[in-house]
DNA sequence: TCCATTCGAGAACACTGTTCGCGAACACCG
DNA sequence: CGGTGTTCGCGAACAGTGTTCTCGAATGGA
């Protein structure tokens, strides 16, 4: 099998009939469409059609739909800002953080790719390589550094795809209610009956404490 | 609209041709399904054929797919075997991330959903009950709580998935060894430069700081 | 000019979730 | 016993999906 990923394999040389688009216009269209139908309004014939071609043209840029959304996510990446890494580190992390989380709600999909697919590409690697320079003072091993990246991705696109659902949750809570009319579970008939006066903790204290319970203070 | 989730649709009265099958069987024929080829072959007509009907029968004990797939969620979240609630509260809330774990891991499709839906049933319900009795007596507010058990779980089936797709992560690191051939990034080759020397943190350890650092002391 | 090589894309394949409609099966009622 | 109201099972159909095959068209280098 050639695992090889979609970051490694180029475009030819110049030899032959030259490509019409290129691998960046095609993700592009799929961004594109992605932010104005969803996720799921991503499919290959539409993507296509965005571009004014047919679907199977799409194969000749991208192996597979799952390729193309991996360079959908890589390519977002591309827009975090990073200050040049130097002073406390937590300030740091959290500054990723807080651009991560405005990216995902500017694009209500990603987080659903950065939760369940976990492919870096450039752009995720410069990332990573950008925490662990905000990190390379601290004493932590290389491993617990690696595992925090990893928990701040994931908490970030978590608490971000909370956010975006936050309007539609009126299943959620319609369940809920029957729950606590039920009469089991004191517990969280006490935690909701303050309806919507429940505090939600806010988005960058949630973070700070998960970082400073990993790394110390 | 009517918002109303799977729990609440219950079965009509006695009258009219009785069902062949219960929504709990379609249920567990889905679950056998997932996991012995993945949560991909879960398809209507898959889990049909399972029971020896057609596809569109199911629809008489589920309203679409994704109810399917909420239901089988919940379905395995009645796996948990949880002791009364008393006792200080770190090592119980470890007990119910030790007990996802393994209910993730034995059920490979179930991170995903976890993940990406974040829907409660009756099982989901009692296990949210369970951590809020656990954390009774702790002088945190409602709404920290609440995210606890949502960090617990998101977490918990995070790190799973990382454990799952440990094997076919071949295509990951082979761009990465190809990321640190290109010379930049010196602190992501120095943090992988230990090939498989890199001690991974263990399971119970990264919950437990996590939640140390939610919760306090 | 020729040609190896690449690109574009229509057609087809094997699927998918879901709806419609009809015949069959049952519980109840007179 | 014969309706009758209601539900169930499910074949057929619809509108889509990802992907592959194939072949004509386009191109740069020789």
């Amino acid at each position: 099998m050639d695992a090889v990923p979609v970051w490694l394999r180029e475009r030819r040389t110049g030899v032959g009939r030259p490509a019409e688009r290129s691998r960046a216009e095609v993700t592009a269209a799929a961004i594109a469409l992605a932010d104005r139908e969803g996720l799921a309004a991503v499919s290959m014939r539409r993507v296509a059609a965005e571009l004014g071609t047919g679907a199977a043209s799409l194969y000749r840029y991208v192996d597979s739909r799952d390729d193309l959304l991996d360079l959908m996510s890589d390519e977002v990446a591309a827009g975090y800002r990073l200050p040049e890494p130097g002073g406390p580190w937590l300030p740091a992390l959290l500054e990723v953080c807080r651009q991560g989380r405005a990216l995902m709600l500017r694009h209500g999909w990603l987080p659903e790719l950065v939760l369940t697919r976990s492919a870096l590409g450039p752009h995720g690697a410069g990332l990573l390589e950008h925490v662990l320079a905000v990190l390379a003072a601290h004493p932590a091993g290389a491993g617990r550094k690696l595992e925090a990246f990893a928990v701040m991705s994931t908490l970030t696109a978590a608490l971000a795809l909370n956010e975006l659902n936050a309007g539609s949750a009126a299943r959620q809570s319609a369940y809920l209610a029957h729950v606590i009319a039920a009469g089991r579970h004191a517990h969280l008939t006490a935690a909701l009956s303050g309806g919507a006066l429940v505090p939600a903790p806010r988005f960058e204290d949630t973070i700070s404490r998960v970082l400073v319970g990993l790394l110390g203070e």
